[in-house]
DNA sequence: AGATTGACTAACC
DNA sequence: AGGTTAGCCAATC
């Protein structure tokens, strides 16, 4: 049996930041980077595909700049995917005809 | 230690 | 509008 890894630092902070993301609000892979100050989208894509917090951490919160939904538990489609829909119009999150979030409903 | 792989993006066709 | 390309940085072979 392997245990997980200890997170790295970087990785804590990427949690950190999508922890202070309000419910009916979501926030780009590429923001939370910008707000730690570390990193790049990617690199925080890579973070969350292995967060060991949810649902702690709502990285459902967590969308892609184009407001397409990005992943969820390290799946990009599948029934994963349908979850972080759901809990998204769940919080309320306006979401366009498209499949997308609307522009509205990112952080400021 | 070098190469590969991602829940990404902006820029280009 | 929608597919492709090239950069990006951290984690993982």
């Amino acid at each position: 049996m392997h245990e997980p890894r200890k997170p790295t630092e970087f990785e804590n902070a990427v949690y950190d930041a999508v922890r202070l993301i309000p419910a009916g609000n979501v926030a780009s892979y590429g923001k939370i980077a910008a707000q730690i100050s570390r990193g790049t989208a990617r690199a925080v894509g890579t973070a969350l595909a292995k967060n060991p917090y949810a649902p702690e951490v709502p990285c459902h919160r967590v969308v892609r700049a184009d407001g397409a939904l990005g992943g969820f538990h390290g799946a990009t489609q599948g029934p994963r995917m349908r979850e972080k829909s759901d809990m998204l119009r769940r919080e309320g999150v306006p979401f366009g005809l498209t499949e997308k979030v609307d522009p509205s409903a990112f952080m400021a």
